[in-house]
DNA sequence: CAGATACTTCACAGTTTGGTTATTTAACAG
DNA sequence: CTGTTAAATAACCAAACTGTGAAGTATCTG
């Protein structure tokens, strides 16, 4: 049993590459907001905001309820636990590496004087 | 100065929103590889991945060397540290709101036996 | 009912992306 | 120099993305 989704991945990442759809996460961090309010800082049309919206909710990233003609948007967090654990994760593993270890250890086990880079002619 | 890059987030989450690039990202984490060895497992054409590891190279993901005839890449775990730390910075942002904060404090602090959904005729 | 407000959906245009095959460059092996 | 291997580049194509304005839907307001 997986504890992280199939491939959510894909869709949570590619809705996060888009500078307004983080901005408008950014700002869902602070509270719920309409769709209106969401789009007041951008100087792109509604129908865009809307698509951007659809896109967040898509990846999971918000949900949106029902108050009178608004549709208040809030932000769900899951997805973002999830990459950053991935990143994490994969950072980790790298990290963990005999060569980058080695190389660790030799910079900071022993007190040499930081071998001069090799120069060459 | 900034510790983050400006946008290099756009990029970032683009490269990684590829399952293909994801992929050769995690294989990078166990250790250095070539282009060949990097491509073997995916069914696409050489050129599929040169291109996608330009994207990763571009994004800072990756950097690549000389061998001889081969050109090992690298991974660069900086920008994953950058969006994990996005990632995180956001999610702390959302779980700060007083709102959530004080539901949270409503469902822990005292034993109320969850109130029924308030049931609409 | 007739607006007005808050969105959403539609139809379209320009750009980007991810893939292909064919060609090219770079380094090694004889 | 010749051939082979590793990888990059070029030219192209279909699909997806991001924006637009116009029209449609839903909810409040009078």
């Amino acid at each position: 049993m997986t504890v992280t989704a199939p491939d959510r991945f894909d869709v949570v990442f590619a809705a996060l590459s888009d500078p307004t759809r983080r901005s408008i996460v950014r700002r869902l961090a602070d509270g719920e907001a309409s769709v209106l309010e969401l789009a007041e800082p951008f100087p792109i049309s509604l129908p865009a905001i809307s698509r951007h919206l659809k896109v967040l909710e898509h990846a999971g990233l918000i949900s949106r309820g029902r108050d009178g003609q608004r549709r208040p948007c809030q932000l769900r967090p899951e997805p973002l636990v999830e990459i950053a654990a991935w990143a994490e994760h994969t950072r980790a593993a790298w990290e963990g590496r005999l060569d980058r270890l080695d190389a660790h250890l030799r910079r900071t086990a022993d007190r040499t004087p930081s071998p001069p880079p090799l120069e060459r002619p």
